[in-house]
DNA sequence: TTAATCATGTAACACGTTACATGATTGC
DNA sequence: GCAATCATGTAACGTGTTACATGATTAA
């Protein structure tokens, strides 16, 4: 649903072609929403056909052909509509769905251990993630001149701000869970 | 790909049917993987057809017909390699989906009100499914029955603590954004 | 009398994932 | 010589979503 309007923003700010919104989207967007290359190609193809991008097609020598698209006043309408609107926006934040969390679910089959050491591989790719993100604001400084102002951005930093206090949140989580175990643990033993 | 395995979770507690697994997924396995009764119906028949279930028919008179199923060897050991398999299983927990943050990263092509106003109904949102949390250590007592022992239901708790620091953990971000926002619009104001 | 519960699904469509195809140019 | 970059996709399959169908019984 979302990765329509993903592509319909990223061409508001400004004309690129397939391979280009390809990897402005995985440098920008995919943080909250993956999307397959074939996938992106798919969704350009049907918007096209829909009336709401527009392509032109340059040729090149030496390399593949590239076929630029703009945004439509109908699609920059659809864009604009969508962004408002208000159904079912929130809700989505608070949704989770994770299969780890099944297999936590029913780790209860598997000796604790094997839960131990997914729990310590969980902290593990949380630091990871939180060091990782360092080298967003480098990013964000990089597509800066998309953005028509520096404001733009702002709403991008809040999107990372989200992702920190993610991460830390199951580095908190998963820690506190550890500690749980171990004295569920020594309790056993005394038994 | 965890419905399947969710539904294979459950049928290892007890024989159930299509429609009681629709009601026990969606007492306990929903917060984290959700599943429409169609699906469910549909995965169960392919299920069937693998050969990790069988069903029998019992004929009821002024209902309809119930159809149990059984989790055949084959499908307990499909479950349990899942349960332990290790690969994607942690990075998945990090895993962010969310067209609201696609929203709020476009949201500079709307008023600052409008993003303030859906910020202030996320920390609604996460009070309200903060409350509404507190019923489900009745739940997790309520089927205290199907599980083979108290330990399993550990697990159904550890998952809960997930939730809880997951929406404190949104509305703490909610709180900052809303007042890194009224601050930005204060300065605003000055110029 | 109206809604909820019991119990099964089918059909169609939308979206996500994986694998494959092509082929020149540039940098190590 | 080999990998990466540039640039386009198609095909097939798997999963998620929405709408619809049937029809008796029981509780408010």
């Amino acid at each position: 649903m979302s990765l329509k309007y993903g592509l319909l923003g990223l061409l508001n700010y400004e004309k690129m072609s397939g391979y280009d919104l390809d990897k402005v989207f995985k440098d920008s967007l995919a943080f909250f929403w993956q999307g397959q290359t074939s996938q992106i190609y798919r969704e350009l193809t049907a918007m096209e056909k829909s009336g709401w991008i527009v392509s032109e097609i340059e040729v090149q020598t030496g390399k593949p052909n590239k076929k630029w698209y703009t945004l439509s006043p109908q699609g920059k309408k659809e864009f604009m509509d969508w962004l408002a609107a208000p159904e079912g926006a929130v809700e989505d934040l608070l949704h989770v769905r994770s299969s780890f969390l099944m297999r936590l679910f029913f780790a209860g089959e598997l000796p604790p251990e094997h839960t131990a050491a997914m729990l310590q591989k969980v902290r593990a790719a949380c630091a990871e993630a939180l060091e990782n993100m360092s080298s967003v604001p480098g990013i964000v400084d990089n597509y800066q001149h998309m953005m028509p102002d520096a404001e733009r951005s702002r709403y991008w930093r809040m999107v990372m701000f989200f992702g920190e206090g993610y991460y830390k949140a199951i580095a908190r989580w998963a820690d506190s869970m550890l500690w749980l175990m171990k004295k569920q643990a020594k309790k056993e033993k005394k038994k």
